[in-house]
DNA sequence: ACCTGAACACCGTTCAAGT
DNA sequence: ACCTGAACACCGTTCAAGT
């Protein structure tokens, strides 16, 4: 009785009272702004508006932080349903909402590996992964192929976000935007007297915006899963 | 004349002299025994016997280290020739290498990406990637796609050595060896309650290796590019 | 119960000085 | 020319003390 009637304050000195989930949520909002370096102890609790030791309070340490955010990220994920009978349009839409979400909060893949913390810890993303892999079932693949389909085409998109829209969308320091929206990039220019015919002739065409790339690696996909079906 | 005459010592005080690249060379076996994490420059500068500043000497900044060692990374892939008429059983040999290259840094994709170290820098980097699109061409890819097709291998190759490798062979302090080795891993472990047929399934079948997972994804991989060539 | 401020052991980087 | 050692501004984390 007691203990539910005794509600926690919602606020304290102005500001709203911290939890273990509003911590996450400012540490995942903040890395849709900042660069995940920028992210630090002291940094978000500046933005928080209090010590770098309150966030201790609520987070065990960084890692756990890191945690906490990434199982938020996990939760805001919240795809559209998959038709078996229409999978092929079904799962391009699919890969293109998960790209855009991914994309939202660049960096978050790469900063929860190289702190060691496991993802698909909400049970949001276990259902939406147990959905993909009851399509991949019902086109005609077998149960472990379908779960290997799965983790396939999540990886795709997470690599696509991490290694080719991240630096294009977050351009590092000192190079500008003309080289940056160069396809080839600008370090697939053929050195002088190197014999490389082919990425010569490619530096002659028109670039390329990340969303046609983009769009063949889903034909690769897409055909490639749809062969497995024997 | 003298500048070619006076060659510089190749010892010190009895160790050898340092360069850049031998600095850079020093980084990326760190990088082949530790974690990325665990690359400073105090760590680099104590296993090479001097003091952090004399690696200012040679390499800009901690950045510039790790350029230095990315390049060096690229130049030590030594991709076997593919022949076209063949090209699925190659690709595969290729891509396998590749993975094994990979797998040698773990961490060296991801590190170079957080410090945005844009990738392929060095010459033999730029040919084997040229061959690579040479191979996609004379199988009836249009220049275009042959690039594409080209950059998604790599990209699907270094995606999984950094997202599904990586964690593998460095497994995070503080889990059993059983919870890693075990597939689906413990984080698609149904929670009481849930209602998720598939994954419960999933969670009875035999754990399954990364070498059998591979090469699933290079059956999707070189089925999906046979499937774009018209 | 939750906070602050000082402190500790790190890190990248720079300065001044040695040889 | 190349090095060392001290220093500075950071970082994660912890301690002791406040309210």
């Amino acid at each position: 009785m007691s203990s539910n009637s005794r509600r926690r304050p919602t606020h304290r000195k102005g500001r709203a009272t911290l939890t273990r989930e509003s911590v996450g949520t400012a540490a995942l909002d903040f890395l849709g702004r900042h660069g995940p370096g920028e992210l630090t102890m002291r940094s978000l609790a500046a933005e928080l508006g209090v010590s770098p030791r309150a966030l201790y309070n609520y987070v065990e340490d960084r890692r756990d932080l890191i945690t906490v955010a990434a199982e938020i990220f996990e939760s805001r994920w919240t795809p559209a349903a998959l038709d078996p009978s229409r999978w092929r349009d079904d799962l391009r839409a699919f890969c293109r909402d998960l790209r855009a979400h991914y994309r939202r909060h660049p960096g978050m893949t790469t900063l929860a590996l190289s702190e060691n913390v496991t993802p698909a810890r909400h049970p949001a993303m276990l259902r939406n992964v147990d959905a993909l892999i009851g399509v991949f079932v019902r086109i005609g693949l077998p149960l472990r192929d379908a779960y290997r389909a799965c983790m396939e085409t999540i990886r795709m998109v997470a690599g696509f976000v991490e290694f080719q829209d991240a630096p294009h969308d977050r351009p590092p320091a000192g190079l500008d935007a003309a080289d940056l929206h160069a396809s080839p990039p600008p370090w697939l220019t053929v050195p002088d007297g190197e014999d490389l015919p082919h990425l010569r002739r490619i530096g002659e065409l028109d670039p390329e915006s990340p969303d046609t790339l983009f769009e063949f690696s889903l034909d690769v996909l897409i055909d490639g899963i749809a062969a497995q079906v024997r």
